[in-house]
DNA sequence: GATTGTGCCGCAAACAATTGCGGAAAGGGT
DNA sequence: ACCCTTTCCGCAATTGTTTGCGGCACAATC
C-alpha cells in the first residue's frame, strides 16, 4: 500500500489486462458486468486513482489556471483570489497564483512558469511598465486563455475585465458636485497606469465645466506619498473643503494627515474614496465611497476565463458596474 | 511554431534520435561538441522546453507545493501566503491555493486535490472541527512532506510551526499588569481552536495569580460579536479599564463598539490586542499590540517545508517569538 | 589481419493512462 | 460440420522524456 494503485497493479491483481481495467473503471460496454465489479472493487480498496500526470500528458489539458498579481497581500487582489479560486473549483479547475511584485521581469518569468505548467488559461494584472503583451499574445495564440483584469493593456485586442473606471469616476465627480464643494483636492495613484488616466480623465471631465469649482489634483504612489500630500494641502493658505481618494491606500493617508488635524468629517472637510469596501468602514464617521469590488471583479474574470474555455468567443472587454455607498463622510 | 516543440520534432529537424537530442540538451558526455551546438540552437530557435507532465510522470516529482488556509482574504494569511509564495519561487517551486472556507468537509476535498495533483509538500492551516489528520498522516507515510501552521493539530507527531501563542499571552498579561490595571476584559476568539485555548490559559494563568484584578473572559468567533461583547461591558456596572483583544478580528469590533462611547483611550480605558501590524497603526491612538506576523510565519513554514523535503529531518514544532509593539493604546 | 579501444549514437523500456483494432471463445442457426 | 454473431478482452500504439545497454565505425595495437 505503500505506493499509490495504478492500472497496472490492479491488472495483475486481478490477471487481466490494463486496458480492460481501463475500460471497466470507465464503464465501457465492451466489459461485462462481473468484471466491473470486481475492478471497481479492487480499485476502491486500493484506493486507486488515475495519475494526473500520465492523462494531463495524453490529453495536453491541466484544469489549472495560473493567476498573477502584483501583490497578493493586498485587500483588493486577495478578495478578488478568493472569489476566483471558489469559482474555479466549481468547475474542476485549480489556480496556481504567482505575483509579479510590480516587477515587469518577475512578470516575465511567472509568465513563462505558467507555460512551463502548462495551463489552461491565464489570468493576469499587469505590472506597471510592463512588457508582456506580446508574450501573452503569442501563448493565446498556442491555445491558452488570456484574461486581463483591472490593471489591462491600453492596446491590443485582448479581453478585460475591469472596474467602470469612468462610470466610478464620473459618479464620484457628480457626486461631490451635489454637495457643492467647490475647492476639491483629489488624490491619484501611479499616473502611468491606465487605470488613473482613466479615473483621472473622466473625473475631471466633469469637474472642470464648473467654473466656480477648483480642482487641484495629486499623484501618490503610496500611502505615505497620500498622508504628506494631504498635510500639504490641509496647511496651505487654501484649505480644501472636499478630498477625493482614488484608492484605499490613499485613503489610508488621508486619514492619517486627518488625524493630527482637527478638522470635523463632514463638517469642515469631507472625503469620498473608491474603495474594495473594508477600510472606509474603519473610520468615525464611516467614509463614503465609490465600490470597486475585488469580490465581484473576481467572479466576473473568472465567469469570463471559463465561458472563454468553452466557446472560444471573440475578445471583448467588460466592465464592472459600480456605486455609491453612503457612510458619513460628505 | 503553433505546436510546442518536443524532442521527436527537434530530433527529426536534425536526422539524429530523440535520446541523442535528449543528452545533447543535457550535456552528456556521450555527445560530441559538434551535435550538442547544432541540437541546442535548433532547441533555443523552436523554443523547446520540456514537457513538464511528461517529466513529472517519469519522476514523479511536480515541484509544486499545496497550500490549504481558511480564507485567501484574510490580513494575516495574505501575508503569510504572500512570503510563502516569494520564498518557494526561489527554490523552484510553485504553490497550489486552496481555501477550506473553514469547512472540515472542503478541507477534506482540497487535500484530495493536492493528491490529485500529486504534490510535493501540502502546508496547512486546519480549519475548527477538522478530521484531516489521519488523511495527512496517511500522505505523509506516502511520502508528501506536510506541516502545519498557525491553526495546528493538538494531537500527533507532526511538524508544526506556528505563533508562540502562550509567549504572547504572557507578554500581553505582563503588560497588562505593568500598566496596573484591575479590571480586565478579555476577549478571546472561538474556544473549540488550540490557538485560543493556549493564549487564553497562559494569559489567565498569569492574571490569575494577582488577587486585586479582576479578569473577565468572553469568546466571540467573529468582529460583530466582538463589538457586541464590548458595548455590553461599556453599559455594564463595572466598567473595565482595559480590553485585551486576541486578534485582529476582534480588535476591529471592539474599535467599533469604543466609537460609540465617550471613553478615551488611554486614559479612561486601555487596548491591547495581538495582531499583524496593520489593523492596530489605523486608530488613533494607534493601538499596542503583540506582533503575530503572518509574513514571517511564511518564511519560516516555508523554510521548515524546504528543509523537510531535503532532509528528512524528525517531526518538531517551531515557533516564532513574538514582541510587543509600542502604539499610545496602554 | 585480428583484436581491442574509443567516440558517438540509437534501440527500447519505463513512467501511467487511453483507445482503435483485432481476436478468441461461446452460442445459435442452417 | 460450418458460418456468423455477440460478448468479452488483450495487443500495441500514443502522449514526451529519460536512461541502461548495446552497437556501429574508425583508429590503434599486437
Amino acid at each position: 500500500m505503500g505506493q499509490p494503485a495504478t492500472l497496472k497493479k490492479i491488472s495483475s491483481q486481478l490477471n487481466l489486462s490494463i486496458s480492460t481495467v481501463s475500460r471497466a473503471l470507465k464503464n465501457h460496454p465492451d466489459i461485462s458486468e462481473n468484471t466491473k465489479r470486481k475492478v471497481k472493487e479492487l480499485a476502491a480498496l486500493m484506493e486507486y486513482e488515475p495519475n494526473s500526470y500520465a492523462v494531463n500528458l495524453r490529453t495536453n489539458k491541466s484544469k489549472v489556471l495560473g493567476l498573477i498579481v502584483p501583490d497578493i497581500s493586498n485587500m483588493f487582489y486577495d478578495s478578488f483570489i478568493s472569489a476566483a479560486e471558489k469559482d474555479a473549483r466549481k468547475c474542476g479547475y485549480s489556480l496556481l497564483i504567482l505575483q509579479s511584485g510590480d516587477d515587469p521581469l518577475q512578470e516575465s518569468e511567472n509568465l513563462k512558469l505558467c507555460k512551463h505548467y502548462r495551463v489552461d488559461g491565464i489570468m493576469i494584472s499587469l505590472a506597471p511598465e510592463s512588457c508582456s503583451t506580446e508574450l501573452l499574445a503569442k501563448y493565446q495564440e498556442a491555445g491558452i486563455s488570456i484574461v486581463f483584469f483591472d490593471k489591462v493593456p491600453a492596446e491590443g485586442d485582448f479581453d478585460t475585465v475591469c472596474i467602470a473606471d469612468e462610470e466610478a469616476a464620473t459618479i464620484a465627480a457628480h457626486t461631490i458636485l451635489k454637495y457643492k464643494k467647490k475647492n476639491i483636492l483629489a488624490l491619484f495613484g501611479n499616473q502611468e497606469l491606465s487605470i488613473t488616466k482613466k479615473r483621472r480623465d473622466a473625473f475631471l471631465k466633469i469637474l472642470q465645466k464648473e467654473q466656480e469649482v477648483q480642482t487641484q489634483v495629486q499623484y501618490c504612489t503610496k500611502t505615505e506619498d497620500a498622508r504628506q500630500q494631504t498635510e500639504l494641502a490641509l496647511n496651505s493658505s487654501s484649505i480644501p473643503d472636499h478630498i477625493f481618494c482614488m484608492s484605499d491606500e490613499i485613503l489610508l493617508g488621508v486619514m492619517k494627515a486627518m488625524k493630527k488635524s482637527d478638522l470635523r468629517i463632514p463638517e469642515d472637510i469631507s472625503v469620498l474614496a473608491m474603495s474594495n469596501g473594508f477600510i472606509p468602514g474603519l473610520f468615525n464617521p464611516e467614509i463614503s465611497y465609490i465600490e470597486t469590488s475585488g469580490y465581484e471583479l473576481g467572479k466576473l474574470a473568472m465567469k469570463r476565463m471559463l465561458d472563454n474555455m468553452d466557446n472560444k468567443t471573440e475578445a471583448r472587454s467588460i466592465m464592472l458596474p459600480t456605486r455609491l455607498i453612503q457612510g458619513n463622510s460628505l
